[in-house]
DNA sequence: GCGACAG
DNA sequence: ATCTTGTCGC
């Protein structure tokens, strides 16, 4: 069954985050899917888009575009809770399944080590990387000026949190 | 107590 | 995330 609390969802990712295995190696990846959740009806809805590309040559090899209503509310840190169910029905769907993810959101730059990312490949047991568009937590060191410059930087630095 | 807070 | 108007860059 799925969470509905809050502190239902913490503890189940509490009891997760044991799991989670960080790796730089994702082994041999012929299919990376990108996966996205969006909101229709006011939130009420939750939209799934999955794309999968063969990999290196990132063709388009399957997609699938699922909706389910939206199971639980936006809560910083329990996003995996609300955008993940959806998700999982549109992977089902797919002919050609993927060897690695790459979510919308945190992977273990979390509170809890659980981002959407991390907690996703857990239960599809598929290599994740958590791709998110502004920080949840912690801080990073400056970053070059210019776009593109390649930089290496700790793994969800300074995640010193108290939640 | 106050501010921050993926999508 | 979504909505909506105005502005910017190619």
């Amino acid at each position: 069954m799925w969470p509905t609390t809050i502190p239902a969802a913490i503890a189940l990712q509490e009891e997760l985050r044991s799991k989670i295995v960080v790796a730089d190696d994702f082994g041999t990846v012929t299919r990376v899917a990108g996966v996205d959740v969006g909101f229709e009806d006011e939130g009420t809805t939750a939209r799934a888009a999955v794309v999968v590309l063969s990999f290196p040559e990132l063709r388009p090899l399957d997609y699938a575009l699922v909706r389910a209503p939206t199971p639980f509310p936006y809560v910083p840190g329990l996003l995996s809770f609300r955008e993940i169910p959806v998700v999982l029905d549109a992977l089902a769907q797919l002919a050609q399944p993927p060897d690695l993810l790459i979510c919308d959101g945190q992977g273990i730059a979390h509170p809890r080590r659980l981002g959407i990312a991390s907690h996703l490949g857990l239960l599809v047991d598929i290599p994740a990387i958590g791709c998110a568009k502004s920080l949840l937590i912690g801080h990073h060191p400056s970053l070059p000026a210019t776009k593109g410059s390649q930089v290496r930087l700790p793994i969800a630095a300074n995640t010193s949190v108290s939640c």
